[in-house]
DNA sequence: GACTTTGCCATTTTT
DNA sequence: TGGCAAAGTC
């Protein structure tokens, strides 16, 4: 029998059988930990090495630029050992919407889009609304702006009926002005790269059959992810799914906010049939005393597919949960554990990125060095943002949001009217080019617009003739952008405005300057550039760096540490915001908890702070219910003063009893919650809190002594 | 039209 | 608490 490469021998058996099924549509159901990766990369890399699958006819789709190129880095250090395998054509491996402009790119034109398209976020989003109803505030504005991209996760045009979104009746027509203003100024959202590659799959049935025997191979990762739309657009790549495989975790399920469809996953053998369903639960991450805990918390969940999750790593250190008074405590408490020197082993997880807060002013008090992932996302910066809409400008003269942004920055005399004139010019006499009307209104504004209109068409044509200058094939871009930060004055203006305030904009200039020296010095180079600026928005230099790392919940998926510490179980903030009365907001919430504690490899901490300062005023919170779904036995208790069990459990209505943080109150409710005793108090002054006994520290005190406190 | 001050209001989670 | 937008001043 022929010998086995090395990257098959390591894997275990369901994992072998995923990676060499074929023939018909395949599910993965991977657990956490349980090598999901390693088996969709090892797939990819048998295809091509054993199968002698063409590597460019293999598509890899992801959601994350992150887990992307992870993936890619895999694959190729999985064949790079293998010799005479040729890489010159590989697979393609993107995200969904990186995919999305790739084909838009190439046969956009068809949907009315050319391939010099600029792709706009939520802000450049609401800036476009606020074209379209100048008299409407911007916060009256932003809802529209969700409620945009939820109606394109759902694969829903202005024409559909809109009613799952919104039953706001004028939703139908602002969307349909937005769709209309976008298309004029040849522009794309994150909604349409999923959606116009989806009609144009379906109306041109040329491209459709060229894409479907491209990609004679679809494989995706995260699949519990996908929403409406992508899955449409998959079901249209892939035919009859024969040649589809999709890799995923219902209980991993963390987007629906976003438009996250878990029915996708749920429904999948349905929709193809014959699908082959391979469970991977064996967990390579974990000691068993973590997973436990996931376990527990994950299985008050309804509707789930249902795998069970198992280790090698029998018992291991018990995990702990901790309560706190303050943030500050629950801060110091985090640097005591850091105490080890162990930080680029640890990660502290919260739930908003505005907890992200306490930690970084005291790890730098304390010279604890870390690392923020995803919190300030570089690519959003004013400066950074500033100069992407000069070069999106040049490229594509026709986008509106971009000029409005810089037409007038720094100051040069531009006001509301004269921009105005100017965009209502290019629309009636320049086919939308904002360029020409610029320089045509330069001449016919008076004043000093019109000599604001004047200089910023100077500054275009530099900005044209810069990037003519710099071509060659050893050329990169990074000349070309810095030229325009010199042309357009932002580079003095930003440094101008870092001497007055303490931020260092400039630097992040030039960290973008650096980042344009890795495209070549061609037009393709350069929209290759924006592209990729506007689809991946994190910070190779924050993410690249050491220390502990600070992360939100939703930015772990796809990380492991050997110590995770998560924040902030509190009710109210996690679960939080919305109402928890609905199952399936809750649900979600819990998965979140899921995926938090699992990827932990061997220690597991989680706090929780009586009252936390939330937009600036002490607001207090009992712990968070999924608390009480940790049987007792598997963690330790630290901070919870006489609970378990013991005198708080005999509170009843009624009662009076003290509280160290609201003081004296009275028990107006106890019931059961889950076999958790709960009362509802109200305190002097009138303030109302709910407890859970079982993690307060409410005492029960004689009534009549309640004056002393 | 540019710059300063006041007063309001708010925070999930991200491609 | 602070960030941002409307209102106020030059």
């Amino acid at each position: 029998m022929e010998k086995k490469p090395g990257f098959l021998e390591r894997l275990n058996k369901p994992q072998y059988e995923a990676v060499v099924h074929e023939g018909s549509p395949l599910l993965i159901l991977a657990g956490a930990g349980s090598g999901k990766t390693n088996a969709i990369t090892a797939k990819i890399a048998y295809l091509i090495s054993e199968k002698k699958v063409y590597p460019a006819s293999i598509l890899a789709v992801t959601f994350t630029n992150r887990a992307a190129r992870e993936m890619e880095e895999r694959v190729v250090s999985i064949l790079g050992r293998s010799s005479g395998i040729n890489l010159n054509n590989p697979p393609m491996i993107r995200t969904f919407h990186s995919f999305g402009a790739w084909v838009l790119r190439r046969y956009g034109s068809s949907v009315g889009l050319e391939n010099n398209f600029t792709i706009y976020d939520e802000e450049d989003m609401l800036t476009l609304l606020q074209s379209i109803r100048p008299a409407e505030a911007k916060k009256d504005l932003k809802p529209y702006v969700s409620m945009i991209s939820r109606a394109k996760d759902y694969c829903l045009t202005y024409n559909d009926d809109l009613s799952p979104v919104s039953f706001d009746p004028e939703f139908p027509d602002i969307y349909m002005q937005y769709q209309k203003k976008l298309e004029s100024t040849g522009c794309a959202d994150f909604g349409d790269l999923i959606l116009k590659p989806r009609f144009l799959l379906k109306e041109n049935p040329a491209v459709r059959e060229k894409l479907t025997r491209m990609f004679s191979t679809i494989l995706v990762d995260e699949y519990q992810d996908s929403n409406v739309a992508q899955f449409e657009l998959l079901k249209i790549l892939s035919g009859d799914g024969s040649n589809l495989t999709v890799v995923g975790d219902d209980d991993q399920s963390i987007y629906r906010f976003r438009g996250a469809e878990v029915r996708n996953i749920l429904t999948f053998p349905e929709t193809f049939k014959n699908t082959k369903i391979i469970k991977l639960e064996q967990n390579y991450r974990s000691t068993s005393n973590i997973l436990d805990i996931a376990a527990a918390v994950v299985a008050n969940n309804t509707g789930r597919l249902g795998k069970k999750l198992w280790t090698e790593k029998t018992g291991g250190e018990k995990s702990v949960v901790a309560a706190f008074n303050t943030q500050q405590e629950e801060a110091e408490f985090c640097c005591s554990l850091l105490n080890d020197g162990n930080y680029s082993n640890t990660a502290i997880l919260y739930r908003t990125n505005a907890q992200s807060l306490a930690f970084e002013s005291l790890f730098s008090k304390m010279k604890i060095p870390y690392r923020l992932v995803g919190a300030l996302r570089f690519f959003e910066r004013e400066e950074v943002k500033d100069l992407l809409a000069v070069i999106s400008l040049f490229i594509n003269p026709r986008d509106e949001i971009a000029f409005r942004r810089v037409v007038n920055k720094p100051p040069r005399g531009l006001g509301k009217t004269g921009v105005e004139k100017i965009v209502n010019l290019s629309i009636q006499n320049f086919g939308g080019d904002l360029l020409e009307a610029c320089s045509e209104g330069s001449k016919t504004l008076g004043g000093k617009a019109g000599k604001g209109a004047a200089a910023f068409s100077q500054i275009m044509d530099e900005v044209k003739s810069s990037f003519n200058e710099a071509s060659g094939p050893e050329d990169n871009l990074s000349d070309f952008v810095k030229k325009c930060a010199l042309v357009t004055g932002f580079a003095q203006y930003y440094r101008e405005i870092d001497r007055n305030s303490d931020s260092q904009k400039i630097l992040n200039i030039e960290e973008l300057v650096n980042h344009a020296a890795d495209y070549p010095s061609s037009m393709e180079g350069l929209i290759d550039f924006i592209e990729n600026t506007e689809l991946d928005r994190s910070s190779p230099a924050q993410e690249n760096r050491g220390g502990v790392t600070l992360i939100t919940m939703h930015n772990t998926k796809g990380l492991e540490f050997d110590r995770v510490i998560i924040t902030g179980l509190e009710e109210g903030l996690f679960p939080g915001f919305r109402n928890m009365e609905n199952i399936e907001d809750l649900e979600e919430e819990r998965r979140i908890l899921y995926v938090s504690i699992t990827r932990a490899r061997k220690k597991l901490y989680m706090t929780c702070c009586r009252s936390r300062r939330i937009w600036g005023k002490f607001n207090s919170f009992p712990p968070s219910r999924f608390l009480s779904e940790i049987p007792e036995n598997l963690v330790t208790l630290k901070g919870f003063g006489n609970t378990v069990s013991g005198g708080a459990s005999l509170i009843n209505e009624g009662d009076a009893v003290y509280s160290r943080d609201y003081g004296a109150g009275e028990v107006l409710k106890k019931w059961m919650n889950k076999d958790e005793p709960v009362v509802l108090v109200r305190f002097e002054g009138g303030r109302t809190a709910q407890f859970l006994l079982r993690y307060s520290s409410l005492k029960k005190i004689d009534p009549n002594l309640t004056r002393n406190y």
